[in-house]
RNA sequence: GGUGGAGUGGCCGAGAGGCGAGGCAGCGGCCUGCAAAGCCGCGUACACGGGUUCAAAUCCCGUCUCCACCUCCA
């Protein structure tokens, strides 16, 4: 059994294979700093970090995952410009707010993360390359542009399986300066309206990175002429992979090996919208359902598929997650001896089955359901053999998915222990608990239930089971 | 016009020729003082029309609808 991936360049899956045996290389395109993210947005972060803890967890392999920011681009000089606002201060906040995001989301961080700016005299070297190869031109009409020759490169379109006839041209500067209306900038020569400061010199003139360019650069940079993935969401598929690939491959490199698109979490059937997405910032999201709920639904789905949110997706999943999260926290109550950290390689085979398949994380949650649903059996049959094995299993799944409600990552989700205020609050809840207790032994429901209110008021949930009262901070949803 | 994708039970969401993934919600039961949690049971779903086959949600033909990209949008 191997890893199967499914490479859009060759429209099939292909089993994966390092380039160089034990190590991955794994460039992912990752935003454009110009808003706060939704939940649209970090979708392609948590599929990958998915793919990125089966490589390490499942194989071993040593990943080098290199995750670019864009950090400008004509919508953050624009927005910029309209706020009155440097453009680097814009992209820099927005670039904060992301990683916070995606932290908040348990996601991994990339091994590096570089900024388009910082690697302007690569994107230089390699326009030099193409220029002296006859795939790119200075634009004759002195603005300063470089353009990519599509038509000088025969393999142009292999990516999206396009002919260049049937694509409409690129709009993105004067048509006049081009060979060919597709073809498109490599290089933007700095226009009188924008900063000085979004303008660097290079041997071709004054001016800023066309959109494609960077990753070409970076990507070699980070993970050499060849590398084994790369990623991003469908909608880069054209015209930003196609262009990048043309240029990584017209200056004689080999490039990504795979091609992985994923899909969008749409809104009634559509791509999430500005408007739309506005409530759904993850900032603000996060707030109503913790974050574990929100990575794991972001998580639940296929990459592939797109996601529908509607009202009430949050609080499915986190009801999802509080079985998981509630068979964990019995299991441990039971064997309190148990250890919580994650062997990965305990993991049932249906598991690694579904995993290998593409990813196919829905199939590999029916499988943690499944095993929740053993050990919660073997809980109620006292066979701690059975307890232990579905928690080591729930615990190494999860953990692979990025959702195991026992990693302290989301504290105070689950684990309540460690620190002062969480242990106060428990000799406070025993006290009310033991009063609870001294009531029902006296038949005083009436007052048993009262405290059991007045708990459950403050957000703190009371379940009787057959070694006494436990209690937990109910989630979040309702707010 | 070109390219890619999708239509599955109340909702989400897998699967991909024969045994109804899984979750959420709902109903019934067990347990419980009552709850909560858990467990057990309950759904005859695969856009539509033909066809192939012993057997089709899954294959073939046709139709309809929707979405995305070709606009620096994950």
């Amino acid at each position: 059994m191997s890893l199967r991936l499914f490479d859009t360049a060759a429209r099939e899956l292909r089993d994966f294979t390092p380039l160089v045996p034990g190590q991955v290389g794994i460039y992912i395109c990752g935003l454009t700093t110009q808003s706060a993210p939704h939940i649209g947005h970090v979708r392609f972060a948590v599929a990958f970090d998915v793919l990125r803890r089966w490589l390490e967890g499942r194989y071993g392999y040593q990943v080098n995952l290199i995750r670019n920011v864009t950090d400008i681009d004509d919508k953050i000089l624009a927005k910029s410009a309209e706020a009155g606002e440097p453009w680097y201060a814009l992209s820099y906040r927005n670039e904060i707010e992301t990683a916070k995001a995606l932290d908040l989301l348990g996601v991994l961080p990339p091994t590096y993360e570089p900024r388009a700016t910082g690697h302007i005299p690569e994107m230089v070297e390699l326009m030099q390359v193409l220029v002296e190869k006859g795939h790119a031109y200075a634009a004759p009409d002195g603005s300063g542009d470089v353009y990519f020759d599509v038509r000088s490169f025969p393999e142009y379109g292999a990516l999206t399986h396009q002919r260049i006839e049937d694509m409409a041209a690129a709009e993105d500067a004067d048509p006049r300066g081009k060979r060919d209306p597709r073809d498109f900038a490599l290089w933007k020569g700095r226009k009188e309206s924008e900063p000085p400061t979004a303008s660097w010199p290079t041997p071709f003139g004054t001016g800023r990175p066309g959109w494609h360019l960077e990753c070409s650069a970076m990507a070699r940079k980070y993970l050499g002429d060849a590398f084994d993935i790369h990623g991003g969401g469908v909608d880069l598929r054209f015209p930003h992979h196609e262009n990048e690939q043309a240029q990584s491959r017209a200056a004689g490199l080999d490039f990504a090996n795979f091609w992985l698109h994923n899909a969008w979490v749409t809104v009634a059937g559509e791509k999430m919208s500005k408007s739309l997405g506005n409530s759904l910032v993850v900032s603000e999201v996060t707030k109503v359902a913790r974050p574990l709920a929100v990575r794991y639904y972001l998580t639940a789905a296929h990459y592939r598929s797109t996601i529908e949110y509607h009202e009430g997706s949050l609080e499915e999943a986190d009801s999802a997650v509080e079985r998981i999260d509630g068979f964990l926290r019995r299991a441990l109550r039971s064997l309190p001896g148990m250890d919580a950290t994650p062997d990965h390689s305990r993991v049932p085979e249906a598991f690694a089955e579904a995993m290998d398949d593409d990813l196919n994380v829905s199939g590999a949650l029916a499988v943690v359901h499944e095993t929740v649903r053993a050990g919660n059996t073997a809980l109620d049959d006292g066979d701690d053999e059975g307890v232990a094995e579905a928690f080591a299993h729930v615990v190494a799944m999860t953990d692979l998915l990025g959702v195991n409600p026992l990693d302290p990552h989301w504290d105070g989700g689950s684990a309540n222990h460690g620190n002062e205020a969480q242990l106060a609050l428990d000799a406070l809840v025993g006290v009310q608990l033991e009063a609870r207790a001294a009531a029902r032994a006296a038949r005083d429901y009436a007052t048993a239930d009262a405290i059991r209110e007045q708990l459950g008021a403050v957000g703190i949930q009371i379940e009787d089971t057959a070694s006494g009262a436990s209690w937990s901070m109910t989630r979040r949803t309702e707010g």
